[in-house]
DNA sequence: CGTTTAACCTATTGACATGGTAGGTAGTAT
DNA sequence: ATACTACCTACCATGTCAATAGGTTAAACG
């Protein structure tokens, strides 16, 4: 498992205002419901998302969230390492290069630096807009 | 993390086969001091392997476990997904399309399902001998 | 004002996987 | 017989995930 509910759902939840977000602010309630997430739980997520920038954020009645920018200027890359803090595919590779004490005579390591800067790329390579395209 | 401890070791191990293994039984003690890994855990990994036929093992004095193929015949893909179990990169694809409820209106499983599809076919075009090439 | 709405903040919990340990049994060579 | 080594079963400590509970702040509205 490369990816928790906390990304999917924050993509899940970005993908919703896209499609039904505009100028107007949309509340937590109607995204929980209608995305069926439990609604306390997309508070931390959200929450995330708007300390970042990703969205804004307003209090009171008629508030909610919406977007920032335009669609094509998230790239899901970004949604995910916000909200899952990393994309690395193992251990080895989370930390500097002198995390592990057999990092200069691994076989293994190059590997796992190979598929890491391709998920990288993989992820990078794909906006918010994109998602609606297959 | 995609890749726990559990098909780290089995592939380091299996690295240690081809490059000091011969005809010759290798014990699991050797191993296990060699790789700076308990030798207690892996056991278990060990009788995974063995039991899925990819290493010969004896028991008693001069035995241990040797490699049963030549490394080209050995895919990463396939040491992986026996001791991973499996390798997806999230729960809604780890059973079939009919796990999640959303599955056919949800805008980001199609992205899900081409990562996966993407790591599968890294890890099956890396065989145990392509491991010494970089 | 006060009430309603809704974002934000701080714990806490239950379930589960991971990584590892402990102790014993069965099979093989000397 | 005994030394060695694979195999088997059970257990445990830790940490993360997913979710819950209950409150505080901020904004609109009447």
């Amino acid at each position: 498992m490369i990816v928790s509910t906390k990304g999917r759902y924050a993509l899940r939840v970005m993908v919703y205002f896209m499609l039904h977000g505009g100028e107007e602010y949309i509340p937590l309630k109607e995204i929980a419901e209608a995305e069926g997430i439990s609604q306390k739980y997309l508070e931390a997520i959200m929450t995330t998302l708007s300390k970042a920038g990703f969205v804004d954020a307003v209090h009171g009645k008629g508030g909610g969230y919406r977007l920032n920018r335009k669609p094509e200027e998230y790239t899901v890359g970004s949604i995910l390492k916000l909200t899952e803090g990393s994309l690395n595919t193992v251990s080895c590779t989370t930390q500097g290069p002198a995390a592990c004490s057999r990092a200069t005579c691994c076989h293994t390591l190059p590997m796992w630096e190979r598929l890491d800067r391709m998920v990288d790329e993989f992820f990078e390579g794909i906006t918010l807009a994109d998602l609606l395209k297959s």
